[in-house]
DNA sequence: TGAATGATGCGCT
DNA sequence: GCGCATCATTCAT
């Protein structure tokens, strides 16, 4: 097993946190199954003043977890069926967080494939909400320490190589922000790719 | 291979 | 009511 990130690893700015989640690995156990993936593609989400942030309106009872301390899962429910999996970041009282947009399974593929419509590896995590239906993650699991023994991240395996910075997906707000970060050689990135060759 | 669209429910004006 | 940090399916090219 390898090493947990500690609470100072999201007690730093969102866009650091986000660009080095990239390569990381997200481990989730539960009574069902030990899942792990390597986070390939990851959004920020930085405070009130920007608008795609569940925060722009202010403090909510949805979104109070974000204005927590660093290091909670902030999990909600989008679009009448899907969940979004994200990390919170900065330290308590300024709402931020990471937004977990796709990764590439590694430990549990045949359970995450029984929970999926998908069959290959490289599409079956490829999507926030495909992510969090894989893992089996839902509004129950937001608010969850990620220095717990049961949902946290570490450290990766391969070494990270290229990095792309883009813009944000699927908001209307802030767009024009590069907020975006992936992995140029991943296969299972979600959303439109800024350049570089077809799978 | 890409654009359009329906599914489906919650939070907030 | 409307909009939403989505996805799978359907239809067009």
């Amino acid at each position: 097993m390898s090493s947990k990130l500690p609470r100072s690893f999201y007690n730093r700015p969102t866009l650091e946190v986000a660009r080095d989640l990239l390569g990381k690995r997200i481990v989730f156990k539960s009574n069902e199954a030990g899942l792990s993936a390597k986070i390939v593609e990851v959004e920020a989400y930085v405070g009130e003043d920007d608008p795609a942030c569940h925060a722009a309106p202010g403090l909510t009872k949805r979104n109070e977890v974000m204005y927590g301390k660093p290091g909670f899962s902030y999990i909600y429910f989008v679009y009448g069926m899907y969940y979004c999996f994200n990390i919170v970041t900065e330290r308590k009282g300024f709402p931020a967080a990471v937004l977990l947009r796709a990764a590439e399974p590694v430990d549990g593929l045949e359970i995450m494939r029984r929970r999926s419509s998908k069959r290959k590896a490289e599409t079956i995590l490829s999507g926030p909400g495909k992510f969090c239906r894989a893992f089996g993650l839902t509004a129950e699991h937001s608010g969850t320490d990620l220095t717990s023994n049961t949902l946290y991240v570490c450290e990766g395996i391969d070494q990270v190589e290229e990095i792309v910075i883009t813009t944000r997906v699927g908001i209307n707000k802030g767009v024009e922000r590069p907020y975006r970060f992936y992995l140029a050689d991943s296969n299972a990135v979600s959303g439109p790719r800024v350049k570089g060759p077809r799978a």
